[in-house]
RNA sequence: GCGGGCGUGGCGGAAUGGCAGACGCAUGGGACUUAAACUCCCUGGGGCGCAAGCCCGUGCGGGUUCAAGUCCCGCCGCCCGCACCA
């Protein structure tokens, strides 16, 4: 009987399901919490989720066969707006598409064996989850950590709606088509800006987070020194006798050119109300959307006010004031000074509209007139760390570097009165008000005498109504004709309801401290949060990097603060992995805009694609069949195949039937990318899991690719990933009678330190390679009876946790006693680790020339003596001594002749 | 535009600054078979050579070092994020 994941893989996880090995207990063990980033429930899983939560699984069976009680829980991000689409599109309730979608999901889930507990799971959008999260945000308000002010968004003036950034498209909503405005809106915030220098100097302790998440977190927390200081204007409207600026490069001060103000200055806005042409230059600028990289790739525009102020240095020296498109009202005063000798973008605004540019500093040694040349054409931006020549400077020595400079800058502002030295964070408040209804509602009134009060907490959970439709554009809560109407809790008068939902980075959050007590009757229960939390290991995307994990951690110290977690989870996530996606082959028709058949053209060009991409018709890949064909790999579809009574067509009949014309190429193979449903390279994990069975699903995962990088699916691979598990399986099953071989039992604990090893550093390819090391000693091996079987449960232990079914059943066949989920993780022998003798690779002038074989512990100067008297060494060097001889112990030796 | 990352055979990848290409896939050859599939063995960066061996080779151009895929500087290409996608 042959190697069969259909019938042995549901039996296994009954087996487990009936010894409950998954369910998180509080006990004597030391405890480990693994966490995948729960997955939203758009309908299917994908090979994205697969190769996620294998991860996890590796680490949540590897620990616990280390001896730890395990939590490995699962949930669902619930809300969001996929499933409104859903209700506009199909009809439907939000609700039901979502509920549907999550028991869809779990059933895929569940064969994939993974080592969850099942009893915890819950999703967002449950009326408890909602109700605690709800909770939390009284707490939050009574404690400071929240507050309302105005805020822009993406406004459809069509569909007189708010629509995200991804509803924008190329400055349009996605449905009217109409040009989006920003509008002003007040909002909800949190506020996470008063934590920006706590958030920031708490990476250092975040040892265990890559090095890029650390540092993409810190830029974008942004923490910058600079100047404060006011420009005295001249004929300004009365209230703007002064305008206030910050610069981080205050020592550019004497190459000032011009004064630029956010087209949301409060400056500005006074002189719309009064110069039409200010209030249609600024009407303009509000067509870029609100992304910060929309209004930074936009073209510059800029438009002066004929206003002026003075330099603070030379009060006779007057800049003019301009209002620009890419100044930020967010970030520093929203207005600033243009330096456009060193920095690119006042240097292309300089150029476009005539303003002058002066150098500030040249490079070192540099004049005036040199430096002034320097910058004419560009800007000159050295590193503030270097050294360079002040040739316009003011304060500070003439060579210095810009760091010391802007010291000097600010100290002289601060003696001479005119500015004062602050430190000024990037991080805005994070807005969390959607004008959308699935979400968790945010539980507060609006009474006429109380103004904004906060729902009781007796009156929690403030739930959504049922009774909603979405055949109209906008908020249904807005326009449901009760649900608004409520009391006020404060004067027992009546009040309305906010119409706001939370954004969903809310939900996920704080998920993670729910799931140390998914049903407790408050967020969180103390002592299981204390015994669980942190979680040890989180696993998700990169793509979370900043936003999702800036959130949690700001999450975690408000819930500290509100006594809803020990302060030792203000940092909830001990150690971060991010792993690469899952991406495949495009099969399409067309390429260059001509529908292919047969042709040359195989190459990609993903903007040639983009632009035809109305014309192309893509192929899923279960739908076609590759050929390689003079070297290149071809596609036909399995439909002409067929249609040709041709198959299963066989390589080796394939030029036949292409010189007969029975069939042509029709399918143009592209470059992998990420799965996508629009270019149907996407393959489905069911499908995966019915052919193939789970296991081999999840080797696949993790073989070949670095768990961080990006891992193409190809049918050939998941077809070798199978192959080698069935190997494995006739290895266990064909296991005969015989002696011993020493050699397999050291290659068995060389295997154990380095899949041990491999694993403990997220290197699963390299654990996989391991193994396939000990497979294949296994094959050559002459071992029989339980030495051979004493190997193979080693090679079941460690494959456990990767390819879980499998592992049980090899472990079974050899003997093992009991469960191997329940066995301990084997310990390589040190013993059995160490060779006496190594082989020393002989380099001449850096090149390998020969190698010998000494004694681990050989003495330097045996060895020196060894390698001279070597014939290659010695032909090389021509009877020369040798110039020198380095010899790097057990490593390498080098003659440099 | 700004921030971050990645780039090694035909392909996925391996390599504490120390033998580039572990391991796997594809290819080619062979064994088994009436035949095929399965399986097993050998081959497996490019070039020259009967061979021993030699030369070239880690996106491109420089540099540091006895020694560079690895460190430094400057480019090119691709990917991720940019605050209302999740």
């Amino acid at each position: 009987m042959p190697y069969d994941p259909s019938s042995l893989e549901p039996r296994w996880q009954a087996a487990w399901e009936q010894a409950g090995s998954f369910a998180a207990v509080r006990d004597e063990r030391p405890k480990y919490y693994v966490l995948e980033m729960f997955p939203y429930p758009s309908g299917r899983i994908h090979m994205g989720h697969v190769r996620n939560y294998t991860m996890g699984d590796v680490v949540a069976r590897f620990k616990r066969a280390q001896g730890y009680s395990v939590l490995h829980p699962m949930g669902w991000d619930a809300f969001g707006m996929p499933a409104e689409n859903a209700a506009m599109e199909q009809g439907g309730h939000p609700r039901d598409w979502t509920y549907a979608n999550i028991a869809t999901m779990r059933e895929q889930l569940k064969p994939l064996g993974l080592s969850i507990d099942w009893s915890r799971e819950f999703a967002t959008c449950d009326d408890d989850y909602v109700h605690q999260q709800q909770a939390m945000f009284l707490d939050m308000l009574d404690a400071g950590l929240i507050t309302r002010k105005s805020a822009q968004v993406n406004w459809d003036p069509v569909d007189m709606t708010v629509l995200a950034n991804e509803q924008v498209i190329d400055g349009k909503g996605w449905r009217s088509g109409a040009v989006v405005e920003r509008r002003e809106l007040t909002q909800w915030f949190f506020r996470i800006s008063d934590y920006s220098d706590e958030l920031l100097s708490a990476l250092d302790g975040l040892t265990g987070w890559p090095d890029k998440v650390r540092l993409m977190q810190a830029n974008w927390i942004g923490k910058s020194r600079g100047l404060q200081f006011r420009f005295q204007t001249v004929d300004a409207p009365e209230g703007f006798e002064a305008i206030e600026v910050y610069t981080t490069r205050p020592d550019t001060l004497m190459g000032a050119s011009f004064v630029a103000l956010s087209p949301d200055h409060p400056l500005v806005r006074d002189l719309a109300a009064a110069d039409p042409r200010v209030a249609a230059f600024v009407e303009e600028c509000r067509k870029i959307g609100t992304t910060e990289e929309a209004i930074e790739t936009a073209p510059k525009l800029g438009f002066d006010t004929g206003l002026t102020v003075k330099h603070p240095l030379d009060a006779d020296w007057h800049l003019p004031i301009w209002i620009a498109n890419f100044v930020l009202m967010d970030y520093g005063t929203g207005a600033i000074f243009g330096s456009p000798a060193h920095d690119e973008r006042d240097h292309e605004f300089a150029t476009k509209y005539g303003l002058p540019i002066r150098a500030t500093f040249g490079e070192r040694g540099m004049s005036l007139e040199q430096a002034d040349a320097l910058v004419a054409k560009a800007p000159f931006v050295p590193l503030k760390s270097e050294t360079v020549t002040y040739v316009r400077g003011f304060s500070g020595a003439a060579d210095q570097t810009g760091e010391a400079a802007v010291d000097a800058a600010i100290a002289h502002a601060e003696s001479a009165g005119y500015g004062e030295g602050v430190t000024k964070f990037r991080l805005r408040d994070w807005g969390i008000s959607r004008q959308r209804y699935w979400g968790c509602p945010i539980p507060v009134l609006h009474c006429d005498t109380c103004g904004t009060v906060p729902e009781a907490k007796e009156n929690l959970p403030v739930l959504l109504p049922q009774d909603v439709s979405f055949d109209v554009p906008g908020n249904p809560l807005d326009r449901h004709p009760t649900w608004r109407q409520a009391t006020c809790p404060n004067c027992g008068g009546a009040a309305l309801r906010e119409t706001d939902t939370m954004d969903t980075f809310v939900d996920s959050s704080w998920y993670y401290a729910r799931f140390t007590s998914p049903h407790a009757a408050t967020p969180t229960d103390r002592a299981d949060a204390d015994y669980w939390m942190n979680v040890d290991q989180y696993i998700g995307g990169i793509e979370h990097a900043i936003l999702h994990l800036l959130y949690s951690r700001f999450f975690a110290r408000a819930m500290v603060k509100t006594g809803h977690l020990p302060e030792s989870a203000k940092e909830p996530f001990d150690a971060l992995f991010t792993q690469g996606m899952v991406t495949h082959e495009i099969y399409s028709n067309a390429l260059g805009g001509e529908m292919i058949t047969g042709s040359d053209a195989v190459a990609e060009n993903a903007l040639e694609e983009d632009r035809l991409k109305n014309r192309i018709k893509y192929y899923f890949p279960e739908d076609v069949v590759i050929y390689e064909h003079h070297g290149r790999r071809r596609g036909i579809t399995k439909q002409q195949v067929k249609d040709a009574n041709l198959y299963p067509l066989k390589q080796e009949d394939l030029s036949f039937a292409l010189v007969e014309g029975k069939i042509k190429f029709d399918v143009v193979v592209s470059s992998s990318a990420k799965m996508s449903k629009s270019k149907k390279n996407v393959v489905d994990p069911v499908n995966i899991v019915a052919n193939f069975g789970a296991d081999t699903a999840r080797w696949f995962m993790l073989s070949d690719s670095p768990p961080e990088r990006d891992v193409e699916w190809t049918a050939a691979g998941a077809e070798a990933a199978n192959k080698f598990l069935a190997r494995v399986w006739r290895l266990a099953d064909e296991a005969g009678e015989g002696g011993d071989d020493p050699d397999l039992t050291r290659a068995a604990h060389r295997a154990i330190a380095d899949v041990t090893k491999a694993i403990e550093g997220f290197a699963f390819n390299k654990a996989v390679a391991k193994i396939y090391e000990l497979a294949n000693a296994v094959g050559k091996s002459k071992a029989g009876g339980e030495a051979r079987r004493a190997v193979l449960r080693i090679m079941a232990q460690l494959m456990g946790p990767m390819v879980p079914h499998l592992a049980e059943d090899v472990w079974a066949m050899a003997g093992g006693q009991g469960l191997l989920v329940d066995a301990p993780w084997p310990k390589a022998d040190p013993a059995m680790l160490e060779d006496d003798t190594v082989v020393l690779p002989i380099q001449i002038n850096g090149k390998r020339r020969a190698e010998i074989s000494v004694a681990r512990d050989m003495p330097k100067d045996q060895i020196e003596a060894m390698v001279l008297a070597d014939e290659t060494v010695r032909r090389f060097l021509e009877g020369a001594a040798p110039k020198k001889l380095i010899v790097v112990p057990g490593r390498i030796v080098n003659v440099v002749a």
